[in-house]
DNA sequence: ATTGGTGCAAAGGATTTGCAGTCTA
DNA sequence: TAGACTGCAAATCCTTTGCACCAAT
């Protein structure tokens, strides 16, 4: 694969200050962090993950921020937001097709490549709505 | 169609109590008429959606009352529980196969029927790991 | 008597908000 | 200097918990 929807490669990723130009991001400090640590490699983070490791190394960016900057990301489509668990949210920085496992127990999620898995018949839209996305978790428990 | 997987037809309903002695759950005053709520027909509910009717005619269940009861029957199968908004889980009343349309815009979720919609290829799941359910959400917004 | 169920209020946790201070063009 | 961005703390919202009371076996 050599690059995804509307995105990057990750075999040859730009840098994050291209990366924020191409979405129309203004560059600060703390979104260059952030944004640093989303796109190290493919992953799935919660808010307090990101915050957590935005200053590991020295406080760069406070929690507000952190939230403002994953909203702004997400909606700007540098990153996807995963809607699996009630208590919190996922930001995923592969924004290619994919869908997910979802291990109820363990709270871990995984990729499922989209070849692996499809859909037929997508239904008709109902009357005066565009489609934004499509969601498929297939949650899974540790069977032991 | 006559029924659903592990359930009961909606044309011709059984009775709550039967439906709670079916799950083997002790028939209570307010589980009794949480379940009327619910079942009166197919239909997706917040937890406080349910608290506001289940006292619409007078004080019948707490808060706590409501939100107990919904795990419960979500742990016991009768319901299930849809997460599609980070910010509150729905309550399905319809147990059969089926998936969903989630308006972002309105917060309105509404079923696709399982035959709209095939999924082909459902990857292995990992090691030790057993199926819990498959959720397909399609997210549309208002085109205007 | 013991077990389970309920209700209330308080606690909890994730996320948002208000607002003052900062930066940058 | 205006407009955008950040940080802190407080506020919010949904959900869970602790604990005393009540009901049924």
């Amino acid at each position: 694969m050599l690059g995804n929807t509307d995105g990057h490669s990750w075999e040859n990723p730009p840098s994050v200050n291209e990366l924020l130009a191409r979405h129309h991001i203004a560059p600060t400090q703390q979104r260059r962090q952030i944004a640093q640590i989303l796109f190290a490699r493919p992953q799935h983070l919660s808010a307090d993950q990101v915050l957590e490791r935005v200053n590991q190394h020295g406080a760069v960016a406070s929690k507000a921020t952190v939230y403002n900057t994953l909203g702004l990301f997400a909606r700007k489509g540098l990153i996807r937001e995963v809607i699996v668990d009630p208590s919190k949210v996922f930001y995923d920085s592969n924004t290619s097709v994919h869908h997910h496992f979802y291990n109820i127990d363990t709270g871990e999620l995984r990729d499922i490549h989209s070849q692996e898995l499809h859909l037929r018949g997508l239904p008709e839209l109902p009357q005066g709505m565009a489609l934004d996305g499509v969601d498929i978790i297939v949650r899974v428990r540790n069977s032991d």
